[in-house]
DNA sequence: CGATCTAGTCTAGAAAGAAGACTATGAGAG
DNA sequence: CTCTCATAGTCTTCTTTCTAGACTAGATCG
């Protein structure tokens, strides 16, 4: 078969402002980290306790992504127990409005969730 | 070093309903999939198309984990070119207001994250 | 009769993640 | 003085997950 209008083939979510945002933030890591610095900055193994079970690894990449995008400022102390502190910028501090909202969704509808999964279960 | 309080060891996300829910829709292919789902029920094969780069086997697995939690009906035709029809439920369809909230940020937001990131390319 | 369509599953190879060792340097304990 | 601890990561190894593509059954079309 030809190629019959020489189909642009398109990348998946080329123009769509969702994917490009949700290949970043579309992540479970992303939201908690986003969510633990929510208030105050925090130290790196700072949030690795708040989060709990996310690994060094993981906590490093999702933060220096974040920090690419703009959502948090990574601030070093040059003192020699290194010290270094993130905390949301403007950016990361408007997402948690829309994020709020979903975080207020799971909290009402979690039960249901639950008893869905439960159901599903025993079927 | 004694266990001094026999700490519970709290299993990290144990009681946060956040933890629950994002296990599960915290990631980019149950997002996109519901969003594909809005409006009109769809076909196996469909979605797949719609969504572009997901793969079989990712399709079929996130599939079955939003009918486990409730958010999606799934129904099969029996005709013979097998015919399954998957909708959102009335979990479903509620999930997707707060997830217009955050697809909204993101439309009006994807400029300055693309922007922070060359920056920070560029550096 | 042979190709085609559907909704998946199965498999093998590639990629991502987890757990833990390791780094430099200064402070505090003994 | 030496021993240990603390910080913010990185590096390495092993396990888990994901992708791509082959494969299935049975009706229908040419």
């Amino acid at each position: 078969m030809p190629k019959e209008t020489d189909e642009p083939k398109q990348q998946p979510g080329a123009g769509c402002p969702i994917r490009g945002v949700l290949d970043r933030i579309g992540d479970q890591w992303s939201l908690l980290t986003l969510e633990a610095l929510e208030g105050e900055k925090k130290r790196f193994n700072e949030l690795m306790r708040e989060i709990g079970d996310i690994s060094k690894q993981m906590l490093s990449k999702t933060l220096k992504h974040l920090e690419q995008d703009g959502f948090v400022r990574r601030t070093v102390y040059p003192q020699v127990p290194p010290r270094v502190e993130y905390e949301l910028t403007e950016l990361g501090r408007s997402f948690l409005i829309p994020m709020k909202t979903l975080i207020g969704w799971a909290e009402q509808n979690h039960a249901a969730i639950t008893i869905a999964r439960q159901r599903h279960e025993d079927a």
